[in-house]
RNA sequence: GGAGGAGUGGCCGAGCGGUCGAAGGCGCUUGACUCGAAAUCAAGUGAGGGACUUUGUUCCUCCGUGGGUUCAAAUCCCACCUCCUCCGCCA
């Protein structure tokens, strides 16, 4: 959520940030809201301020013996605009705040504008591209082959978009989860937490998911609970409605979840294979910081991501968003790309945002300043540390051998109690 | 799920329908005392929004949440939420 304040003395500034995005907006009619609110606001303080004053009058004159129906009378009039008033701006503020909920985030200076994934920019690679001997499967066949990954009986368990992990590819994942962790925790500075996968619609608003994207989101309608799409949900709103002190500042966390999305927009879409789920396990950081830190904590958290693919010896680029491919709630957003050889080319694995104060507004984080006075929004950042399923479908294909076998990354070989290698070697 | 009890400021804890944004205590901040600390004493100490002669004064709102009664609600009524105790069920 924006600064209504902010909005209201920079129009202009927003309506060139809706047509980076690509996005649309009622400007006008946000502002038009604003300014009823303002007058009536007004207007009906100083009814209350009358009504206080002469009830107390009231009081006063009924201890003298005094007659005072009239007086009452009057009051009755007042408290009964009063109240009018009190509806009609609180419909107003509803309105307002539906549409203030509704306006993504301004992109930062530094972000390229553009309308599409075209218009990213690369700032670096690591690694070297493996070169094969021979053609490269992709890893729904190797998964298959190995007995790993069990994509019919997914589908019959759930529906299209699921898959069971059999063996050694549950194993991997575990690793993989332990292995992140490990890392995030123990050499990163990130605090480890398992946060409930199931969060109420004030959480979901929290972060921005709703009310926009609800579609994209599994729901509980029963108890009216929603399934996180991702752990920066429940992260992220740690906080929600608490003033942390100053000193405290950053809060670091991570956080193995399951996540759950229907991905709506994407019928036809990587149908193939283990790449876009409805189900996925994901480690996710989350960093809740000084304003004045935001933007060197996006660059150290994207390098904590990074550090997980170097460690496992896969390659990949980092490139940052432009402005029409950015999330609704980033203000700078750098992705991480893996490569899959099955592919010949980089796909998504991590997501590093700052989301500034837009998603502390939304939530009503804030700290109190060491030097005093009113508390101030905070910054969120979050960012996956990584993609589980993806990071296992960038080592079945990088690390796949001429056999069919896959060999396991050093780095993960005590996780997975000394395996080297899946599946074993025909030559 | 059934039966009871409770929700007040950072914490504990008072609060006859009007002078209560809320006693008292703890904690915290500042000052005095001290070589320094402790103790003691004094003063201050919630949040949000608005106005103005914009660092000070003033107004409005907030006592779990939302309604209602009333000239006036922390205080009365209703619903909901959360927590605690006992019983039942359960990984």
């Amino acid at each position: 959520m924006l600064d209504i304040r902010w909005v209201r003395d920079n129009p202009d500034a927003v309506r060139q940030m809706l047509v980076n995005r690509k996005a649309t907006f009622p400007v006008d009619e946000l502002i038009g809201f604003d300014e009823r609110r303002r007058r009536l606001l007004a207007e009906v303080e100083e009814l209350k301020a009358r009504r206080n004053q002469e009830s107390k009058r009231i009081g006063r004159a009924q201890i003298d013996g005094e007659d005072v129906e009239a007086l009452k009378e009057a009051v009755r009039r007042i408290s009964s605009r009063i109240k009018d008033l009190d509806q009609e701006i609180s419909d107003v503020e509803v309105a307002q705040r539906d549409l203030m909920m509704s306006i993504p985030n301004m992109p930062h200076e530094s972000v390229p504008i553009g309308d599409d994934e075209e218009a990213n920019v690369e700032i670096r690679r690591w690694g070297t591209v493996p070169s094969f001997s021979f053609e490269p499967k992709p890893h729904w066949e190797l998964g298959e082959k190995l007995g790993i990954l069990d994509f019919e009986r997914g589908v019959k368990l759930a529906e299209s978009r699921f898959t069971v992990l059999l063996g050694l590819g549950a194993r991997l994942e575990r690793a993989l989860i332990n292995f992140m962790l490990d890392l995030h925790t123990g050499e990163h500075g990130f605090k480890e937490v398992i946060p409930p996968f199931l969060v109420n619609t004030r959480t979901m608003t929290g972060t921005g998911q709703l009310p926009k994207f609800g579609e994209d989101l599994y729901r509980c309608v029963a108890d009216d609970l929603w399934l996180i799409p991702t752990a920066e949900v429940p992260l992220t709103n740690l906080h929600a409605e608490e003033i942390l002190e100053e000193k405290d500042l950053p809060f670091y966390y991570t956080a193995y979840t399951a996540c759950f999305r229907r991905e709506a927009g994407a019928h036809g879409r990587d149908v193939r294979g283990f790449l876009r789920q409805h189900q996925f396990d994901k480690v996710e950081m989350v960093k809740i910081c000084h304003p004045q830190k935001s933007y060197e904590e996006l660059e150290s958290m994207t390098a904590c991501a990074e550090k997980v693919l170097q460690l496992l010896e896969v390659p990949y680029r980092v490139v940052c968003l432009s402005t029409g491919d950015m999330g609704f709630g980033a203000t700078k957003t750098y992705d991480i790309e893996v490569w899959l050889p099955s592919q010949h080319k980089y796909r998504e694995i991590s997501s590093c945002s700052n989301c500034e104060d837009f998603q502390a507004r939304r939530m009503n984080t804030r700290y109190r300043p060491e030097s005093g006075g009113k508390p101030r929004f905070v910054h969120t950042l979050n960012g996956s540390g990584i993609a589980i399923g993806r990071c296992l479908i960038a080592i079945l294909e990088n690390f796949q051998n001429e056999d069919g076998s896959v060999s396991i990354p050093d780095v993960l070989i005590p996780y997975l109690r000394g395996v080297t290698r899946i599946g074993t070697p025909q030559s």
